[in-house]
This record gives C-alpha cells, sequence and structure tokens, in this order.
DNA sequence: GAGATTATTTGAACATGTTCAATATTGGAT
DNA sequence: ATCCAATATTGAACATGTTCAAATAATCTC
C-alpha cells in the first residue's frame, strides 16, 4: 500500500546490485570483493549471496538489466524504420551504447563460455530463457522484412551470435568512444546485406542458390541447440 | 652427464603436469583442487606455484604441448597434399583428434577470452607468441596455394579464429566422437573453397569483386591486433 | 671437497569466494 | 495485539587458489 510496491529485499538486492556495479566500474571485476561490495551496500558479506548466487551472477543481472533497456530501446528506435540494414544496425549499435562504460567488466560475463554445465555460461542450458529473449530482438529487427521462411527461422540466431562476437570485439577495442567496433559491425552489415541482395539479383541467382542452402545447413546444424 | 638432460625442476614440472591432467580428466577443471594435485604427484601445495602461476595455466601449458603435437601431426599429414580443401580439413581435423579426450577441461582456456590484460586470454598480448605460432600452422597449410597476398596474409588469422570457435562447438557437442563438429568443420570448408572458386570463374568475377575487397577490409579491420 | 650460489621444496599464512546455522525482521492470520 | 510462518540478515566457518619466508637440495667455483 505505501508507494513503493518493492519488498524489503527488493531493495536490498538493487542495493548490493547498484554497489557492486559502482566497484566494478571503479575498481574492475576482481579487484572489486564481495567483502567490499557488501561493506559498500551496509550489509554483511554473506547477504549477497542470499540474491545472487555467485559473484559473476552479480554481472548476470546487470546483463538481465541491459536486455530489458535494450529491449526498449531497440524498440523504440525501430519504429518507423523499413530497411533491414538500417533496423539491424539500430539493434547492435543501441546496444553497445548501453555497453559502453561497462567494458571493464563484461568479460565476467564469458567466463564460462567454455563450460557447458555451469549455470551461466553464456551458451549452456542455464541461460537459455534470456538467451532466447535476446535473441528476440533480432527476430523483431526482421519483422516485416522480406526473408525466407528458414532464413527468418536462422538469422536471428545467426546474427546473435555475430553480436556476442561484437561484444567480445568491443571489449578489446582502445579506440576511442570504441569506433572500430561500431564500424566493423557496419562493414558485417553492409556486406551481408548486400551479398542477400545480390543473391536476388537473377543473374547471379543460378550460381549463388545452391550456396544459400548449403550456408542454411550448416547454419542449422551449428544451432543445434535450436532456441531461435 | 646422465641418460637424461632434465633438470630435477624439469622433471619435477612434468609431474605435476601430468598429475593435474590425469585428475582433470577424471574430475574437471574445478574438482580437482591444488592440494590434490600436489598431493598426488607426491609435492608440497606451494610446488605447483614455483612451476605454474595458477591453476589455469597448467591447462594453458597443457596447450602448449597440444600445439606442438598439432604442428608435428599436421605436418607429417599435409605431406604431398595439394588440395587446398583437403589441407584445411587435415589441419583442423587433426587438431580436434588431439583435444578429444580433454573436452572436460578445454573449457579453461576459454575463461579470460573477455578480459584482455589477463595473461592467459586467449585474445590478449600475453599470449600473443603461442597465438602466433598457432595461426602458422594455417599459413603453412596455405604455402604454395594460390591465393592472392593479401588473402595469403589475412586467411590464416581468419583460419585460425574459427578453429577456435571448432573447438567451442566441440566442447559443447555431445554426439557421438563428436561427429557434428567434424561435420560442421566440413561444411564450412567446402563452402569456403568452393566459394573461392566461384570468385575466380569470370562470369561472376565482377559481381563478386568487390565483395571480396570489402570482406578483406573487414578482416583487416577485425584482426587488429596483426599478428597473421 | 668446502664453501658459495642457485634452484627447488616446503608448509603455514593469507585472500577471497562461498556456505550455513543461528538470529532477527516482516507481514499476515486470528 | 499476538502468534506464526516466511523472509531476510548476520557473521563465523570453510574451501580453495595463491603467496612467501624459510629450509633444503643441487650445482658450481676454487
Amino acid at each position: 500500500m505505501n508507494t513503493t510496491k518493492k519488498s524489503v529485499g527488493e531493495k536490498t538486492r538493487a542495493l548490493i546490485l547498484e554497489k557492486a556495479l559502482e566497484m566494478f566500474r571503479k575498481e574492475g571485476f576482481e579487484a572489486a570483493t564481495i567483502r567490499d561490495i557488501a561493506k559498500s551496500a551496509k550489509v554483511a558479506t554473506g547477504a549477497a549471496y542470499y540474491y545472487f548466487p555467485s559473484k559473476e551472477a552479480i554481472v548476470a543481472a546487470y546483463y538481465d538489466h541491459v536486455q530489458e533497456m535494450h529491449e526498449a530501446k531497440a524498440r523504440e528506435l525501430l519504429l518507423g524504420k523499413t530497411d533491414l540494414r538500417e533496423r539491424l544496425g539500430i539493434v547492435i549499435h543501441s546496444k553497445l551504447g548501453i555497453l559502453k562504460d561497462d567494458r571493464k567488466f563484461l568479460g565476467a560475463l564469458f567466463r564460462y563460455a567454455g563450460e557447458p554445465d555451469h549455470p551461466l555460461s553464456v551458451f549452456g542450458k542455464g541461460t537459455a530463457s534470456q538467451r532466447a529473449h535476446s535473441i528476440g530482438i533480432f527476430r523483431e529487427a526482421l519483422a516485416d522484412m522480406e526473408v525466407s521462411d528458414e532464413m527468418r527461422l536462422l538469422l536471428p540466431w545467426a546474427l546473435w551470435m555475430m553480436h556476442l562476437g561484437a561484444i567480445l570485439f568491443f571489449i578489446y577495442d582502445e579506440s576511442p568512444e570504441q569506433r572500430r567496433t561500431h564500424a566493423l559491425v557496419n562493414g558485417v552489415l553492409d556486406l551481408g546485406t548486400q551479398f542477400l541482395k545480390l543473391t536476388n539479383a537473377p543473374v547471379i541467382r543460378t550460381f549463388l542458390q545452391p550456396f544459400q542452402g548449403k550456408l542454411l545447413g550448416i547454419l542449422k546444424e551449428a544451432g543445434w541447440s535450436q532456441e531461435s
């Protein structure tokens, strides 16, 4: 009945998350200890574990929040845009925009990428629902666009994979404002969409047709955990 | 003057490495503790740190050894082979062959992939020389093959990136003998080499020429830390 | 071979992520 | 208001990676 519906716990959780991010930004992921974070949030050390299963999980929670913001932002920017190339650019660039100040601890997201069974593995079962959500934004970007049914099924996943690569590149990118990453994304998108157009041109079609088929086959094989 | 030139230290190091891998294989990377490993090698806990800067570094040392074996094996299998497609297949499949029993702890190699400054980051400065070595095998596979100078410079790096992706896929691949990974590699290599051929066919050339140029530009931009 | 120097080994101490039993607080049912 | 169950909080204990000063062993110099 009070102005905020947040339970006591929700507020504590938010506070811990906030203070943790503050410290991650200031000192990096390693240097910020759970004890320091807890102290900064004025709770006992163990409190963090009531809300987050691990230190990395705090970054994961931050990323969940990023996804929400991204979904909202991307939808807003996509409104009225009808060009495929432009729409895809919006989705990826806006994501990087949201992440721009947090490259320092974003790497923790990839820490268990090579461990299928870890609950925080980017590619694992434990993160399936967030992944599905994230892939969904790319599906939305493709809505009303002219692509084959198969493409519509596989492209969102492929784009999500590319966007992961972009984030990794982004983390390493020391150019001012990470311009190289943005340029790279533009380059890849230009190339991809131009190529798509080419496959629709009658002359080339006969030659490239089999390639498209094979490429789809490969993507299908690769995206074995069909979540898109 | 004795039969083996190995110093005392070298033998201890090898023993620790051996026992560590044994335990990693049996229990996985996490479950095998440094204390257990040390005990199994009959040395004090701290001994491991005289030889390896961290637990992950033990896996890295194993991977160094893998690289050596791979270089030897790949060279042997490449002898007399003149088909580009075949040569590339040999390089990647033989690598997976060497790694096949160690998928369980291979993930530790990727743990710091998102942390540019970590000495064990796959993409970081700290691993530059091993990376150069690993990329070198792909350069060898391209030797005497007909590709443009630019391609010769960039392809090894691009292939190395793909092979990293293959290893990641491999780790997640639960199909018997990881057949899906091998099939995927074959699919990608088929597609790639067939496409290369197509760009040499006079009819299509005019259309695809600009694409090749752009692709090269992108690769160049992406492989910004030019090590290939 | 004695002494000096370097390499190796030890194990306790430390730092930090994590667990958990105990305690306190909250919010609702009566 | 009182009691109760669910929720939240505490902080000490634990596990494990890592450091390091001290001890020991190997190697070198003469």
